[in-house]
DNA sequence: CAAACAGTTGAACATATGTACAACTGTATT
DNA sequence: AATACAGTTGTACATATGTTCAACTGTTTG
């Protein structure tokens, strides 16, 4: 009655303490939204994107202008235009040869706050 | 005057408005701490940390309940929760053989939150 | 229509990252 | 002291990811 590890795919332990388990699994949400928030943070964690998004926050921006603020090629700044663009975090408006871009998402400001403010403590 | 592409260190084009660059690049926060922000969204990018800290926003919890939980084995979750307590997101408390976990982070519970308003949204 | 240029895309490559496995530490129990 | 078990850690390996390079599309301009 001790050794329910067996029940427990992949888990290599005993259950210590069941009713906790029991308690958090009932009250975690689906599996599908915590893999879409992970995705969602995964697109923030890298410096590039970041500082591709908090460029557009203070204004909207062309790709070749990306590029020079950040010294990098329109082909790099381009490929991780995709994934915000994916993500649905910036949107783009074509005008003439220049495509322009700006933030498509109220909720980031607010996200890079919370972030800051775990970031700059300490 | 037109083609300043040369003078932006590897920028593979002109900088079409320069007072935008300009204007933008003031106003952006040192790359350090843009860089300490992607490193602390990395670390929300995974399926596995973000369940951790779901779940740890309900109850305390030890290495074996928590490798229980998502089916994973101890050392799998206590790789993950190295990660988790070099970003100070995640404290440790040891009683005898067992070492509880517990958010560190008042913040964390305000990043799912506004992560979820986006990932929830259309 | 041809040249120029903003931007995109796919392939290749190097690097980063997550998990499994095995060996280990530390504490409790007998 | 020996055993048991919670947890950690290093290595190895497969996979994911970011940038470069080259080729491409689409639009403008001469």
């Amino acid at each position: 009655m001790r050794n329910n590890a067996a029940e427990i795919v992949g888990c290599d332990c005993n259950v210590i303490h069941e009713e906790v388990v029991a308690e958090v699994r009932e009250k975690m949400p689906d599996d599908e939204i915590l893999m879409n928030l992970a995705d969602l943070f995964k697109v923030f964690g890298d410096s590039t994107r970041v500082r591709i998004l908090c460029a557009l926050q203070h204004s909207d921006m062309c790709v070749c202008d990306i590029a020079a603020l950040l010294g990098m090629t329109k082909s790099a700044i381009s490929h991780q235009l995709r994934s915000l663009r994916q993500t649905r975090l910036v949107k783009y408006r074509r005008d003439g040869k220049v495509v322009y871009y700006s933030l498509d998402d109220e909720h980031v400001g607010n996200i890079f706050a919370q972030g800051l403010l775990h970031v700059c403590e300490r």
